[in-house]
DNA sequence: TTTTATAATAGCTTTTATCGATAGTTTCTA
DNA sequence: TAGAAACTATCGATAAAAGCTATTATAAAA
């Protein structure tokens, strides 16, 4: 058996293809059949049922797909070792971003990463919570942004800075007068929400729950992105609320209609998370004290209080 | 990076020799240089410091290491997986048993046990407490036989008898005429024990000192083994206690000098530990079931008082 | 039936792991 | 301090393995 051989299995696990896993091995199909072959001889079982279109694990296969990952994680986790040990910070590195963080934190701190640490490879994804909780937990991302806590057991989390909701309230809306916000103004049945999927929707109906019973079906409308919400609200199809770092991107006339929280205004909680095994470190805590530093200067909030981004 | 390359680090950070590690890998001294260059070339780090005699490890060298020890132990377990799988019971087990346990447990169970799972190879070894500890957390031990609870954070216990302590007092002792003693007529000072390092000895302490404020220093005699433990008593240095297997084994006229205690009798808790990684479990099961289905038969009290094994 | 997609097989080439022999080092010892 | 002893590194040869191209086999889709 050889680590080779157990990426081997992993490929074809994941694209449930020879000949597409042998693309992303960077060798020939004909290698891939004769190596998984090799391994199904030494330990005398079937890994992988091909009578099945498209191919299946055996039940055994599945079992030895969970150990194979472990090992070839663990045995891509003694170069980092050696990096770490000699300070090094580069190689490939995949992160998630939750999509109400990323169109407004990614230009902020992309651009000084790039320039403090030019060896580091980012992969970028957009991913919601949940994919980027399999994906960290497969290996798949190296590490995620997104808003906390999410008490995911093999998940570490590291705060990079809290960012205040502010509401957007378009002319006639009933608050419009108020210069300050408080949670106990909103209604979730006059509020636009992000579809179903997105942290930042679940955060603001625990908000409105949190202070009234209110029920958390049959919302008015619904949207994909933020910019959406802010032109349907536009239309006087109701208030929203919206991440802080995008309220500061709004042209001049739309700032008129922001409206802030009495303190303590209710925030979420953004971090870096990554898991347990704590590989690649250094660059997460590059990317930490990167986008941590810049966030410095943009928020300034001293009294927050936290609202968790769980669907409850 | 291969696992073969990994286990040739284990071999040569364990005997801190290329020769001796190439025999234990069956493979000639050459072949260990050639890989372990290979490796570190690889990394580009050194793993090993070839200028000490003899040979160290470096400060990455020792973290390597850990992760190699991981990485092979858990690559080995695919076969485990395998095995389990397909019901099979059979291939090397390394078990380590406490001497207190040894000689009086491995007749009664090894011929019964290879009876019935023959293409089990078992090893066995004596050890103490500490050091089956130290093995099973490197790998070098499978299971072991031990008396618990242990609170040793990796490992798993499962009990597989209880078994009695049991007074030895020669003639002319002061409890000698007593049947049945009880735990409060034991006197620490004239209590013959194990030399340090055995778990029996440390029981021993504590049910002593759990009745009585005894101070744990000074005792008058010790030594290495129970057979000797009867001799000196009989030349009367003192009485001492038994585990109550070694009194099955007494010959006629030294049984008249056993003086069982009164219910609850203090006894031991004997189980088989293993790594919480349940390695090898099919085996761990099989010892179980052979061995507490053997002892079943040979121990029959109902009430007893566990005493704890650890020294405090 | 023909086409398409996909895995297995065959034959050959390249790479690599290992070996025996030997050279270079360090440490021990007389 | 010379020489032996104990070790590791290096060299060249070889056998095993991993890989490639080309082709065949097989099953599903058109």
């Amino acid at each position: 058996m050889t680590i080779t051989q157990l990426t081997y299995v992993l490929a074809i696990a994941e694209h449930k293809n020879f000949t597409k896993a042998a693309e992303k091995c960077f060798v020939t199909q004909p290698t891939l059949s004769t190596q998984i072959q090799k391994l199904e001889d030494e330990l005398d079982v079937l890994i992988f049922d091909r009578s099945k279109k498209p191919i299946e694990l055996t039940e055994v296969g599945r079992k030895i797909v969970n150990q194979a990952r472990n090992i070839v994680n663990e045995s891509e986790r003694i170069q980092d070792i050696v990096d770490q040990q000699k300070g090094f910070i580069g190689g490939e590195f995949r992160i998630g971003i939750i999509p109400t963080v990323m169109p407004t934190l990614l230009p902020m701190f992309l651009k000084a990463f790039i320039k403090k640490y030019p060896k580091v490879k980012l992969k970028i994804e957009e991913l919601t919570t949940e994919d980027i909780i399999i994906r960290i937990n497969d290996g798949h991302l190296d590490a995620a942004i997104a808003a906390t806590p999410l008490e995911s057991e093999n998940i570490k989390e590291r705060v990079l800075y809290y960012e205040p909701f502010v509401g957007y309230i378009p002319e006639h809306h009933r608050l419009y007068d108020k210069k300050l916000i408080e949670i106990s103004d909103l209604e979730i049945d006059d509020m636009l929400l992000l579809e179903d999927g997105h942290c930042f929707r679940d955060g603001i109906i625990n908000l409105c729950k949190a202070f009234k019973n209110q029920t958390d079906d049959n919302f008015q409308l619904e949207s994909g992105s933020i910019e959406t919400l802010i032109k349907l609200s536009n239309e006087g199809m109701g208030m929203t609320l919206l991440p802080y770092l995008h309220t500061l991107e709004l042209n001049d006339n739309l700032k008129g209609n922001l409206h802030h929280f009495v303190e303590p205004s209710p925030a979420r909680e953004v971090s870096i998370i990554y898991h347990k095994s704590e590989l690649k470190m250094q660059i997460i805590n590059a990317l930490h004290d990167v986008i941590s530093g810049i966030i410095r200067g943009a928020i300034a909030f001293q009294n927050v209080k936290i609202i968790s981004p769980l669907a409850k």
